[in-house]
DNA sequence: CGATAATCGTTGCATTTGCAACGAAGTCAA
DNA sequence: TTGACTTCGTTGCAAATGCAACGATTATCG
């Protein structure tokens, strides 16, 4: 006989796509960071800014929230370390002064400028990986994004 | 004429599959743990944690930590924490004394008979809103995690 | 055997995080 | 204009995290 407990559900983890979309982007992330961690001290969450900085020229911190999927302390944070390290400025926006303009210093161009060769390089291996199914994979994300 | 800044080359974060996947991730563990959170006061680690345990039935935290992607302190906080609520209890593995067998109480039993239903059907609602990418999505994802 | 190495789970500690609250600045309407 | 309301960015604080180190136990091998 069994306990007198019922049983449970049948339950697969490893099957379960939010916790599979966790391990990969942890893994995938976590792959790259550690191509810039050791050699330019860069968080995540800096390369985020850093990367819509270059892309977007200049920008606020709210504006950087919207885009970058990042709550506005973090953001604040990040700003605020990568200021200190010399890569970015802070400029007081003359016609809204409640803003914050973030643009990159010299020294901050000169970095992502080794950076962004590194991620694109990451992003062709991984489609390399991904071969025939990039496709609906990149098209399964959008909808789970809601960018249909 | 432009500054004396070299042009950096192009590139689109909102195009970056790591970048992707954490956002994707984000959203679906959310939407989900929105659902346990207030109601059971249960987070991510350890809903994890239960879920393998009510799948796998016995296990020690190395067990756990190999299977569900977390590193050893973050399952034995977890733990601690799931024991204090009472869901899941620690006994000594009588054979190797440094193991620790954790394993659902009755009222953790009782818990994982709301929380898998719960999460099936989150699945389910995933996997409709894949439609016809479904296959080609989980392939991908199979791949970045290095299960071909 | 006995000593060294490896493993398990936990804990200390510094850092990061999430959330709420804050001051400063701007908007809006009376 | 003034007063209430909103928005921006920052900060305080409690909780969570990552990493290293620890005691306890077991494995390995001379």
């Amino acid at each position: 006989m069994v306990p007198d407990m019922e049983d449970l559900p049948p339950f697969d983890l490893s099957r379960f796509t939010p916790y599979r979309l966790a391990v990969a982007a942890q893994k995938t992330s976590e792959e790259l960071a550690r191509q810039y961690r050791a050699r330019f001290g860069i968080s995540i969450p800096e390369w985020r800014v850093l990367v819509h900085l270059a892309q977007a020229g200049d920008v606020s911190v709210r504006d950087i929230e919207a885009r970058v999927a990042m709550e506005r302390p973090k953001v604040s944070r990040a700003a605020s370390r990568l200021e200190e390290a010399g890569y970015i400025r802070k400029t007081p926006n003359a016609v809204d002064r409640r803003l914050v303009r973030l643009s990159l210093t010299a020294q901050g161009h000169e970095l992502m400028q080794e950076l962004l060769p590194l991620a694109q390089a990451y992003q062709d291996d991984i489609e390399n990986r991904l071969g025939a199914v990039l496709d609906g994979f990149e098209k399964g994300i959008d909808r789970l994004l809601g960018r249909d």
